[in-house]
DNA sequence: AACTCTATGTCGGTA
DNA sequence: TACCGACGTAGAGTT
């Protein structure tokens, strides 16, 4: 149906069957498939920034004609998820070669924790890096520094608008290093801090730190990029 | 550019710039752009389930040439986001009107919390339903019911392979209920467990009740939903 | 609008 | 491969 390497787009009355982690039937109507050279496909309407149904790369793809229907039919393995797409009538059927490139994003918590680690005594005077990424029982810790008085500060650091599972992150992380007999402070670093997140926050006794007090290092960044790119 | 309600394709060479969130740029190459009715736009390339660039419904469009360019311009208030797609070159330029259905999925934790409802006592003999998606100051309860010897048990479902924080968010909502002075058992139905979240369940305290127990209620809506279908 | 959670999430990294 | 967490997550439902 497609040739090694083309995007496939076929647009035309369809209906669905989607069979895997959940289950779906959609009825006969006007939709654009899209089959990528990856196995990657979408199946779009009208709306929505989501696809109706999907396949995700390194599915394997099938099709084939029959009572003058085209049958297309994906299938994925692990999970084993299987979908069949009836065209009962066709408008259009495009190939083409699309690009393969890398997008580099600027603003990712990626860059606000190296700020972080750049300048930490915008927490606290004083204070070292002891490492980032840090695996626990409970998860991985975002950053850990050590205080002038040997204390850690265990910080979570979220680049959106922090809610409560931000702060009951943190609270895994703290209460796994406390119940070592080590003297722990909570900090997390976000942009903003919803209502209920700042109430257990200030309740557990952590504190929160700005994002935006580390927006110089980011700047700095964002210009290297810009000027990178011109 | 686009007529009132066709969806629009565009395939050629371009170059995108995207500012909001995050800070994006993408040097020129063969892409495929979409733009929805409801203002969602997506630009794909040659692999990922993902689109390179994309903004969501509501957003507003513009488009225009110069220099012999079609320049497409795409602006999201609330937050502000804009998408600059520079086109050098056309290959193709598509119309087309699709459809906008509702699609139905089954085997959703909505439905698997639907069959514990039904099933309670499945978790423990004589058990009654207090209520589901109960608001605390730390999030949504899943289910709550209330065994015979009065005391709470607080249930965290999910749908898929549960991981550390499963364990940590029904701790939350555990230690919510016991803070205040209630008997509280803590559940966590899920079709299976990671080692990780195992370790950490047991020791809490806490049960795991796998999912299969309740394929059974599962099974008939699905049977009525295939009813339906056919 | 803010907040919470689910998702056929997807994606990347790591052990 | 399993597990973990971020994402410009999107999307739905409630307050």
């Amino acid at each position: 149906m497609y040739r090694q390497g083309y995007v496939c787009i076929v647009i035309g009355i369809c209906s669905i069957e989607y069979k895997g982690r959940a289950t779906s039937y959609a009825d006969s109507a006007a939709r654009m498939l899209i089959v990528k050279p990856d196995g990657t496909l979408l199946i779009h309407e009208s709306s929505k920034r989501e696809p109706l149904n999907w396949q995700p790369p390194g599915s394997r793809i099938d099709a084939n004609c029959k009572d003058n229907k085209l049958i297309v039919i994906s299938k994925r393995y692990s999970p084993l998820e299987t979908i069949i797409v009836e065209f009962t009538s066709l408008d259009a059927l495009i190939l083409c070669k699309l690009a393969s490139t890398y997008l580099r994003v600027i603003g990712t918590e990626e860059d606000l924790v190296k700020s972080i680690i750049n300048n930490p005594s915008t927490i606290e005077p004083g204070a070292e890096v002891i490492g980032r990424d840090i695996p626990t029982p409970m998860g991985k810790v975002d950053v850990v520094l050590k205080s002038k008085d040997g204390s850690l500060i265990v910080i979570e650091v979220k680049n959106e608008r922090a809610g409560i599972s931000a702060v009951a992150q943190l609270k895994r992380y703290v209460e796994h290093y406390s119940s070592m007999g080590v003297k722990v402070q909570g900090v997390l670093i976000a942009p903003s801090l919803s209502e209920e997140a700042k109430r257990l926050l200030y309740k557990e006794g952590f504190r929160f730190v700005s994002a935006h007090e580390f927006s110089k290092a980011k700047r700095t960044s964002l210009d290297m990029f810009i000027k990178r790119s011109n």
